[in-house]
DNA sequence: TGGCGGCGATACCGTGCGGGTATCGTCGCC
DNA sequence: GGCGACGATACCCGCACGGTATCGCCGCCA
């Protein structure tokens, strides 16, 4: 019994399937039946009934779910004691001021109260930067949207956004219930300015170059489409002002809310502030 | 970070010593040096200072010290939880009734308070059979003394007592501080039942065959010294009647205090047992 | 001061285990 | 009865962990 192995159950345990609880390892399914196997050997108790109808707990099963729980918490927590003891003991948080995502706040508390003695910094950036200045230092972990290049960083991701057009209400399409992109074509886009990540200005451009006004955060896009009638992409699931709409986009890849950060950063706080933001999203 | 590593690491700490440690883990010391480094750098912390004068603790290793314990102290208790949970809930503990050892009890007494849900039942034998019947399953764990045929059970060493010759107080003998076995040659010396493990036997008839009186358990072996005028062994460390004295043997290979189990028991309330008792007698 | 011994680090090697892909067995379910 | 979903099994590969041999460094003592 490892904490690796731990770490399996608890996924399979939660998912009720091991091939859902295998995708969430990054991993394939086959070794994590053996994982499960093996654990039931060591432990020397079925943990789980597997019938056709599905995956189910056992009594003792249960009783691992809450134990296991509780000691890989406790494994987090030992990882941040550590670091503090070395004198790390500040974190610095770079997130997206997108004005869309609720969660960060939500994460910075939790965190808080989970290691009171960690200093959390948050930083909040524009849109022309999506790593939110992680590669220049400025931030150990951001939590931002993708896509973005990401070499030299690591990234997981937390949510899928999907995507609509923002228009003014008054544009002829904002009624339609869905649009794809050909509906769009010759529009004015808002742009981000020259320099900033070539993929996550692509994406936000729907692919192709256009014209349009240069923006740098979340109000001057909205200005821009207002004021000057150009068209944008925004994540659905927060509600624009009233003048705007934003209209589902069919063929556009989801957004994805992601986690990142410097690949090989040994900081432990780092790794523990990642585990816990894919928790406190997940659930 | 494993409990693996953890186990490793507290090994170190509490030696303060790479070799030792290596030894205590049945390992070599190369690999612990390895896995120990890995474990800094996994938490990005230097936890050991290494100097010729020897290994300390560093503030950050200090920490994992206590974290680890805790961690490992919680990790053992899951598996007794699991145990119970799936439905085995009582432990078998056999002593030897060879009257010197305190520490069974004491044992005991730790298991209950760690474990209140695990009802531990202690039987106690006599010394015809060192194994206390483990191999029929009369018992699930054995706290005893070696050496008897180990085949089919394991066998971790809790201790090493001396042995000394058993005497009447007024044997002429009995005077000196030290003997050896060429001093005892050609004495009568009691005997244990004929089919009772032959490595015991041998042992405590002090490696050849002997005559003497047949005894069963500590009580007749006193006797028989007290009334037949012949003589034994027996570890020091326990006072004897006032009649008898215990002179310490110079060439006899120590008795060894030990804890078995069957070899492959898969019974986790063993093991966590097993892992209490080598703790206890080392503390 | 130079030889020696103790001890942790390093070099190098072999094996077992943890990961992968391909496929099977066995249920429900149209 | 065929099919699809899903966990188990078979088999393979690479690496990490454990081993032995040796080094480097320091302290100690003659």
């Amino acid at each position: 019994m490892e904490l690796r192995t731990l770490r399996y159950f608890v996924a399979v345990a939660e998912e009720l399937h091991f091939g859902r609880a295998a995708a969430r390892l990054h991993m394939s399914q086959p070794p994590l039946s053996r994982a499960i196997r093996g654990l039931e050997a060591d432990l020397g108790a079925v943990l789980l009934h597997r019938s056709a109808s599905g995956v189910s707990l056992t009594p003792a099963g249960t009783a691992l779910l809450d134990e296991a729980r509780a000691l890989l918490g406790r494994a987090e927590r030992l990882r941040v004691r550590v670091a503090v003891a070395a004198g790390a003991s500040t974190v610095t948080v770079g997130i997206l001021g997108d004005g869309t995502d609720r969660g960060a706040t939500r994460l910075a508390a939790v965190y808080r109260r989970r290691h009171p003695d960690v200093e959390i910094r948050v930083r909040e950036t524009d849109l022309t930067d999506p790593t939110c200045g992680l590669r220049a230092g400025l931030v150990d972990v951001a939590l931002t949207r993708g896509p973005f290049d990401e070499t030299g960083l690591t990234v997981r991701e937390l949510r899928a956004d999907p995507v609509g057009a923002v228009l003014r209400a008054d544009d002829p399409l904002a009624r339609r219930d869905r649009l794809s992109m050909a509906d769009l074509a010759g529009r004015r886009w808002f742009q981000f300015p020259d320099g900033v990540d070539p993929l996550w200005r692509s994406y936000w451009n729907g692919g192709e170059p256009r014209e349009g006004p240069v923006v740098r955060a979340v109000q001057e896009c909205l200005q821009a489409v207002l004021w000057n009638g150009t068209v944008g992409m925004a994540p659905l699931g927060h509600t624009p002002p009233e003048e705007l709409t934003v209209v589902p986009l069919t063929d556009m890849a989801p957004s994805r809310v992601v986690v990142a950060w410097r690949t090989g950063d040994t900081n432990p706080l780092v790794r523990s502030l990642v585990r816990l933001a894919v928790t406190v999203y997940r659930g």
